[in-house]
DNA sequence: TATGCGTGGCC
DNA sequence: TGGCCAAGCAT
């Protein structure tokens, strides 16, 4: 072990973060949190972890829910592929591994929703295998520390920063090693201010001059977020009000919504969204007053959504581009996984008509 | 190789 | 306020 590894490790026994997947001996668990944690922050991740381990405790518990129950246990969270993918996978395991998952990282990764980091922090922390990972830490603390002028999300600083990481492991002590590092980059090689005065390793980083950690790694120019005005329709009918769940796969997959839609450009906002429901339900509707208007922004797109109160004039709703249907009742609400607009919306309903 | 995929916190 | 970022994966 060299010197660089021997004092990570020995920092992180005395500063390591203590959290609710460490020290527990269920690579279940691992699994949970390394999913959750993909692009998502630890103190967000922490009140979810308690609750899907309190509701889905083993892997054969996940692989007997329903997806929608999984959706609900997620929802808040995020890029709710990673659940859908997560209790499929769930499944796969018990149908084809006897319901224990896999320490080989290479069939780990064959699950979906493991790629090649979650495959080797799975088999390092859970299996003890000596398999290095990287992640976003890692590409950080490794890119200063080695003072890496390649972009770390090319290829080429990809390739430069996985041989760094996989040179300096501690052969035995892998999940220790890798979780050493997230932590590090965590709580102390932060992205913006890293705090050096607190770090063991600041003498060793090639990066310690003056402003130079602030500008490793080095990253690609990313574009502009374009701005959508969308409509939502609130239909009421002998108070239960419409849902249309999302199709899976794309954006908030699976999840239900208040119906509507894009309006086009110079397009008036009852316009589009008769035309939308037209489209996707096949019924026309007289669009009555505002109900409310919601500013959201997403990772790639923000949008200004407006919602009404709408009444059904012609037909019965018939689900089109949208998967399923649903007159919900107001007090059912909360059975219906959404994402954060709507979900705010349904609240708003049942504090004004419930 | 580039893009789509959520949400919350920070400045 | 808008932009950036945070334990990636799938296509």
């Amino acid at each position: 072990m060299n010197e660089f590894s021997r004092r990570l490790l020995d920092w992180y026994e005395r500063f390591g973060r203590r959290l609710p997947w460490r020290g527990r001996a269920d690579p279940y668990a691992v699994w949970v949190s390394e999913i959750m944690l993909q692009q998502t922050r630890v103190e967000t991740v922490v009140p979810y972890f308690e609750r899907w381990m309190a509701r889905f405790p083993t892997l054969a518990d996940l692989a007997g829910a329903s997806e929608q129950e999984v959706l609900s246990a997620w929802e808040g969270l995020g890029y709710y592929s990673r659940a859908r993918n997560l209790w499929r996978a769930a499944r796969q395991v018990v149908a084809e591994y006897g319901g224990r998952l896999p320490e080989d990282p290479t069939i780990l990764q064959r699950l979906p929703g493991i790629g090649r980091y979650t495959a080797a922090a799975i088999a390092s922390i859970a299996f003890g295998r000596d398999v290095p990972t990287l992640d976003g830490n890692l590409r950080r603390v490794l890119a200063r520390l080695f003072d890496v002028a390649a972009p770390a999300d090319s290829p080429a600083g990809e390739a430069v920063l996985r041989s760094l990481a996989e040179e300096n492991l501690p052969p035995g002590r892998a999940g220790d090693y890798n979780q050493a590092l997230m932590d590090l980059g965590a709580t102390v090689c932060l992205p913006r201010k890293p705090r050096c005065s607190a770090c063991p390793l600041a003498d060793l980083c090639r990066a310690r001059a003056a402003g130079v950690q602030e500008a490793r790694p080095v990253l690609k120019p990313k574009k502009e977020t374009p701005h959508y005005l969308v409509t939502a329709a609130v239909v009421r009918r002998n108070g239960k009000v419409l849902l249309a769940q999302r199709p899976p796969g794309g954006l908030l997959g699976g999840l239900w919504e208040f119906p509507g839609g894009k309006v086009g450009e110079g397009e008036a906002l009852a316009d589009g969204l008769r035309r939308e429901i037209r489209e996707e339900l096949g019924v026309g509707i007289r669009v009555g007053e505002a109900f409310g208007v919601y500013r959201h922004a997403y990772t790639h797109f923000r949008i200004t959504l407006h919602a009404f109160l709408c009444e059904l004039t012609d037909g019965e709703p018939r689900p089109l581009a949208a998967a399923d249907l649903a007159w919900a009742a107001l007090e059912a609400l909360e059975n219906y996984p959404m994402g954060k607009v709507d979900r705010q919306i349904a609240r708003r309903l049942k504090a004004e008509f419930l």
